[in-house]
This record gives C-alpha cells, sequence and structure tokens, in this order.
DNA sequence: TATTGTTATACTCTATAACTATA
DNA sequence: TATAGTTATAGAGTATAACAATA
C-alpha cells in the first residue's frame, strides 16, 4: 500500500529519468507526507499528540499531568487498591508510578497506609482534597474532549471506540 | 460522561457511607480503569502507543526509530527539499531534525547540499542506499500495519482514518 | 522462591529560547 | 528585520535491571 515516492508531483517521465538524477522538489513549493499517509498508525500517532497536547494544557491549571490526573481518578474510583492493582489498571510500570504517587502524597491529595495482611503493600486512598481535584479535572477532561469528539454523534464515537477496540485486540492485548 | 466513582462494584449503599469510609476495594481483586474509559482521548492514546511500541521494536531490526524512518521516507518521496520544508511536512520542531538528520548523512543515507541560490539552507537528498533502506522500511511498516488493522475490511480503515481526520480538523489543525 | 515497592538509569518524543550566517 | 539551520536544554512518557523487606 505505501510507496516511496507514489505521490511526487515533480515526476519526471520514466525517460528523462537518468540513474542517478531523481527529480527535485521546488525549493519553494510546499511539502507533504503522502509517503507515510498509508500508514494507519501514522495518522493516530498525529491525532492523539494533538488531542494530548491539549489535554496536558488543560490539566496545567490544575497542576496536574495526564498520568497524575489518570492515576488520581483511578485511586478516586477504587480506594484501598495497592500501587501494583494501580500499575495493572493503567499498564504502566511500577518505577514510574512511586513518583507520581509521591508528589499525589506530598500535595495531600493521596495517602500510603500500609495493608496490615500483606506488610509489603500500601494501600492507596484519596483525601477530600484529593476526591475534589479528581472531579474538577475530570470535568476539564470532558470540557476538553468535547472540543475534539464533539462533532461526532453518539453513533460515529461508538464506531471509533469500536475500531479502536478491535485493532487493540488484533495486537494481543 | 465521565464519573469517578461511578463503576465501583463494592459501592456500598448510600446509608452506609460514613462521611470518611469510602467503599474500599480488595487487595486482591482485579481493578479497572473504569473511571477514564469515558474519555476517548485516553483509548486513543492506549491504542496508539501499543502500534508505535510494536513499530519500534520492528524498526529496529532496520537501526531505524519512528521518526528516523518517517524523514527518511519524505526525502526520498522530495528528493531536494529543505530541512524547514521537511519539518513543516512532518509537524515537527526544526531543532529536533538537526540529529535524525546527522545520523543519516553519517550513516550514508541522505545528502546535505548547500542551495545555490540561499546560502542558508540545504537541500536533502537520499543516497541509493537510502532509497533502498526507505524501501525496506516501508515494507516492513506495512506488514507491521497488516498484524494491526488486517482485521478491517477497507470500508472500516477509511471509516477509521475518516473519524481520525476530522477529530483532527475539529482540533483546528 | 516470589512479590511489593523502590532506586537508578536510559531512551524516545516533544518543545522553546537563543545563537550564526545568511537573506 | 526576517529566515535557515543550529545548539543547548528541559519536560514528559515509557522501559528495564537490581535491590530491601516481606510473603
Amino acid at each position: 500500500m505505501a510507496q516511496v515516492s507514489s505521490s511526487n508531483k515533480n515526476a519526471a517521465p520514466a525517460l528523462a529519468a537518468a540513474p542517478d538524477a531523481a527529480p527535485r522538489v521546488d525549493t519553494h513549493e510546499v511539502v507533504d507526507d503522502a509517503a507515510l499517509q498509508g500508514l494507519v498508525g501514522y495518522h493516530m500517532r498525529r491525532v492523539t499528540n494533538l488531542v494530548q497536547a491539549d489535554l496536558a494544557r488543560v490539566l496545567k491549571d490544575l497542576d496536574l499531568r495526564i498520568i497524575t490526573m489518570s492515576v488520581l481518578v483511578v485511586i478516586v474510583d477504587h480506594p484501598g487498591l495497592r500501587q501494583s492493582q494501580l500499575a495493572d489498571a493503567l499498564s504502566i510500570e511500577r518505577p514510574n508510578l512511586v513518583s507520581i504517587l509521591d508528589e499525589l502524597e506530598s500535595r495531600g491529595l493521596v495517602l500510603r497506609t500500609r495493608v496490615p495482611t500483606d506488610r509489603r503493600a500500601y494501600a492507596l486512598t484519596p483525601t477530600r482534597a484529593g476526591e475534589r481535584l479528581a472531579e474538577r479535572a475530570l470535568e476539564a477532561a470532558d470540557e476538553h474532549e468535547r472540543k475534539f469528539f464533539g462533532d461526532l454523534d453518539a453513533k460515529e464515537r461508538a464506531q471509533l471506540l469500536s475500531l479502536l477496540g478491535r485493532v487493540r485486540d488484533a495486537a494481543g492485548a
């Protein structure tokens, strides 16, 4: 499907193409990324980057990064869970959770308390401030999502989620 | 749409919920990310990460990163273009191109040659080795894409691309 | 032996300010 | 003055190996 140089509008006729004289683009014309547009993953990455950049900007007002918001919201939804459960739920590596939780704890949003029945583990619970901030963060995220997905009706949004789900399943994840 | 704690299966009846006693999850049960699943961007990011991680793994066999492959492929498709044209085509910042081109040049895949009419600029052209590697990289990327998008028929793939395009356009990009 | 949380580390991607040489 | 390429730097996300405490 994807082929190099299939899109070059300056393409010279085959006869004019000398062995080492590839058709050159003009130094001033606008150049495209057509050679990559056959790759669905390329489009997914570019659109996702746009969306994530805006979400990051929005959450900055609440002093949250995307991953920090995700962690806080899952803790509020599942108070008492262990760090390893949280890492599994978000598919992030356990080491990467540590500094995130350090920050949430030092900001008084989350508590780490020893699990009596397993003294290796910590139970994570939100404080009232953590619950309030999680709510505000989800509201901000919802408003952000309306900006990007508001043009899609319910059926189209479901279609997008369904297609994404099938791609995820194809990965064997 | 997205609401904290809407998905907690351990939710106690309202009357049993004391002010500071949130319903706790069991330390052993599997915890989900339901509190974030209302966010379409969250699904996009997770699926995109899966796809990109596999592509990165595949391209490693050719000693290419995703961004390095993208740069090489666009140069092969538009030989003679300037670095600023390339940066615009891929929506990457000019500074981030420099080390990528340094690497491609030192590996003998790309040439930087002064533009006679504008001595500030460099024209980028692929070598024969660069052309060959670009072709192999696109073949590897196509095979990788079949793994993830092969289950979708042509219509579904077009649907996915169309929906992604509308999200991109909603962003004003 | 295996698991929980931790430390240290590294790689990738992205972004911005400021410099140089040219225009 | 503006632009092309560059340097330096920083932040964010992700990943792995190895350790101490505990199971």
